[in-house]
DNA sequence: GGGTATTTGTCCGTATGTATG
DNA sequence: TCATACATACGGACAAATACC
């Protein structure tokens, strides 16, 4: 944009050569970048054409820009560069964390490679964005798409157990936004009680947003619920299907537990993340907490990022009945967060069946992942036992021969190996030296697996 | 999902057999609908297959559903229906507001029909989804992908005068989402002047947010800066480049003022909401405040969606480098809430320049209709006059025959035509009767235009 | 893949204000 | 006072290249 001066003396003309030449010199415009057209210039700096013209002329017969008839003018490669330079020795490159690169990743987020049903959501997309009319690019419904929250409500009821009308579903791009919505609905002043460890982007969400956490130890069984009751906590966090980190699954029995520490009090609620549920290896599946919910104490999240690819950013959110009337009735309700577009490919990717068979594909490709790594670590039975296999996509590994979490990680990263501390997913202030490590598979090919467990083992062993 | 208990009298295939039947009586699974085949069941259930058959064929004598052979079972078209009904009885609808429905509606939101570059969009989502390796599928940097970070400074520089790196940029999906994450960096209890009348959306997201706001008045120039000197604000939200709604286009004297209040002490802020800066008309362009900002004070926020369309959840927001420090410093910043595949189009929309000649063709399409427009308004003199006619996509209309605001909207609403009153645009307790009303004609074919108009020209003569 | 509408550099005529003689 | 030259700014016409459908 160039600033001009009407009634200054310097010339327009003049003025535009000018700020063109420096763009020029201090390379913001760089050789063979188109410039605008004189008409378009002018018409956006409200002069005459010609003035544009003459600006340009003095360009060319200097050799900065060039000329194609009928096709535009052109910034020249300008010879001496001499005058240049300066700019990119003064700007400092911000400095990039240096990672260590690893041979091995046993990362905790990601998906398997070739997973994400490439094929299938292109043929989705064409779709969605050849049929005709406005209607796409219209803002819509501020909780959702009705299509996709139907489609959602149906999978919720088939795969998850969850009753709940269509009404009660939020979409919104990824968990760390529809919890700060939450926030906002529940409005401020919530003790929040969290398993600990747990899952920490959502601690730190709700940290940012100002709420008090209140971290709850768990046994086998999941959250204990005494602690959660003499917590004073008015809320509770919790990943029943599969908590995260340490992996166990809620029993029936403390799943009711906790639902009647919720019942027992007015205004007290659970945040039911379902992240993981997708992925269950062992035992019968469990109904999620929010299928059991009949007074309206569970909040249900649940997720595409996880199970279809972090970058898709749909999650939805279940609502109590009443919860949900609180924040229409708040007015002006935060616009939708997905564009419609996704929105429509996924609802016709549930709707259409693509979820459930990709869903079973990536079923069998974590389900021959996971087997392969507990062999793997039953093979290491002399230095540590592994928990959590039940579910998810990564293993909980505890040691016995004395190596710490610490050293663990060393070890491996010295090796060109990254694996993940327990610790680090424990809320602050009560970090403590664990044994135990993480290892998360589903990114790693399974030749990769073998390789890197092996050499685990190696280092492992005192 | 269907909750099994194992050890219940109840046999397991008697317990799969009731559920479904069940689910079908009450219509939650529909005549024609596939049921999951057997091995599938019995996977998901960690039960046998035979048990799964034997509920199937107990339904499949009773005639519940039928088996097709090499494909699966189908739930039947139940005769008697007397058992369901129920269902949709009991769920009271939810009552829509039954909006009247009018023949012309001036929105003030919303784009020219036929307005989206469709067949780009399209080309460059194939583009896009067809580029092989998963990285289009792995969780991006949570403030956006560095292209379209690049392309979207390139685009401030040389389109608003702002010049930014691109590691001061965040992509967000909507200003909505963009005001939250600004509140989580600046910290709570922000005292925040807004123009009045003012976006009310803009003013929503920060009540929700807990912020304190203080309306502070504004003349033909925008915002009274000795007012909000006065008014004890550290914040200031304005919209120099088009007031919403009052149209004005503050000078560059005003804006220097602006700067001035906010650089004279430390922590003072200005969100600078450019919304609508893509449609001028008249006047020589001004670059953003954010281009003179050299301290640091202002907040850019920019969108795709006033000028794209309402329904692709982009928006960008420019931070000074400290409070962008600010930010990363917290750890754990939230994740990206747009999708990466909507980034990498939008990226390749900007860099193969797409965008420019879209903005130039709603360019034309909008100065035709503001031209028709102000034609339409100048005949009806002798009822109002008119304003805000330099920029954006509504005018403003202002009565000397006597009419009130809520007369005007109330004539226009029994013609069955939808006019704003500005009073809606007014922060609280500060609403009064006005004399003046809203047109946005950005969604109106011409002919609907000129029919509107002729027609509220008979309703509103006294 | 082919036809049409739009965009673009180029050329040209014109208007205004100023300086000069 | 007038004629001339020059600098600056405006807008229309043309043919080729390009974009779009």
């Amino acid at each position: 944009m160039i600033p001009l001066i009407e009634d200054s003396r310097v010339p327009l003309y003049r003025q535009i050569y000018d700020y063109i030449k420096k763009e020029i010199q201090e390379e913001k415009m760089k050789a063979g970048e188109k410039l605008p057209s004189s008409r378009l210039l002018a018409k956006n700096l409200c002069i005459s054409r010609s003035t544009v013209d003459m600006a340009y002329d003095q360009l060319l017969s200097e050799g900065y820009i060039e000329s194609v008839p009928c096709k535009g003018y052109y910034v020249c490669q300008v010879e001496g560069l001499y005058f240049s330079k300066k700019k990119t020795a003064e700007k400092p490159v911000r400095e990039k964390k240096n990672n260590p690169v690893y041979r091995w990743d046993f990362a905790l987020n990601g998906i398997a490679s070739g997973g994400f049903p490439h094929n299938a959501w292109r043929k989705l997309s064409r779709e969605v964005l050849s049929q005709e009319g406005d209607g796409l690019f219209q803002l819509g419904d501020p909780c959702g798409e009705p299509g996709i929250r139907q489609a959602v409500a149906e999978y919720l009821h088939s795969a998850r157990g969850v009753d709940c009308d269509p009404d009660q579903i939020i979409i919104g791009a990824g968990n760390d936004y529809l919890l700060m919505l939450l926030w906002v609905i529940l409005g401020r002043n919530r003790k929040i009680a969290m398993e600990n460890p747990t899952y920490l982007s959502a601690y730190y969400d709700l940290i940012h947003m100002g709420c008090q956490i209140l971290p709850v130890g768990q046994d086998s069984q999941g959250i204990r619920v005494e602690e959660l009751e003499q917590s004073g906590a008015d809320m509770a966090y919790v990943m029943p299907s599969h908590q995260f980190p340490m992996g166990m699954v809620m029993p029936m029995k403390r799943r009711m537990e906790l639902l009647k520490w919720a019942q027992s009090k007015a205004e007290r609620y659970i945040i039911e993340d379902d992240y993981d549920s997708e992925f269950r290896y062992k035992g019968q599946p469990i109904p999620a907490l929010a299928g059991f919910d009949q007074k309206g104490c569970v909040i249900y999240l649940g997720t595409f990022s996880k199970s279809l690819a972090p970058s898709v950013r749909v999650s939805y959110m279940v609502l109590p009945v009443s919860l949900m009337d609180t924040y229409l009735s708040l007015g002006h309700p935060f616009s939708v967060t997905v564009s419609k577009t996704d929105q429509k490919i996924l609802e016709l990717f549930l709707r259409e069946g693509y979820y459930e068979r990709h869903l079973n594909r990536m079923r069998a490709v974590y389900k021959n992942k996971h087997d392969l790594m507990v062999r793997l670590l039953k093979e290491m039975a002399h230095i540590c036992t592994f928990s959590g296999e039940n579910a998810g996509v990564h293993l909980l590994v505890r040691f016995h021969n004395g190596l710490t979490e610490r050293e663990a990680v060393l070890r491996a990263e010295d090796a060109g190996i990254k694996v993940y501390g327990v610790s680090e997913y424990r809320i602050l202030e009560s970090k403590t030296e664990e044994d135990q490590v993480l290892l998360g598979y589903a990114t790693l090919k399974d030749e990769d697996i073998e390789k890197a467990m092996k050499e685990l083992k190696k280092i492992w062993e005192n």
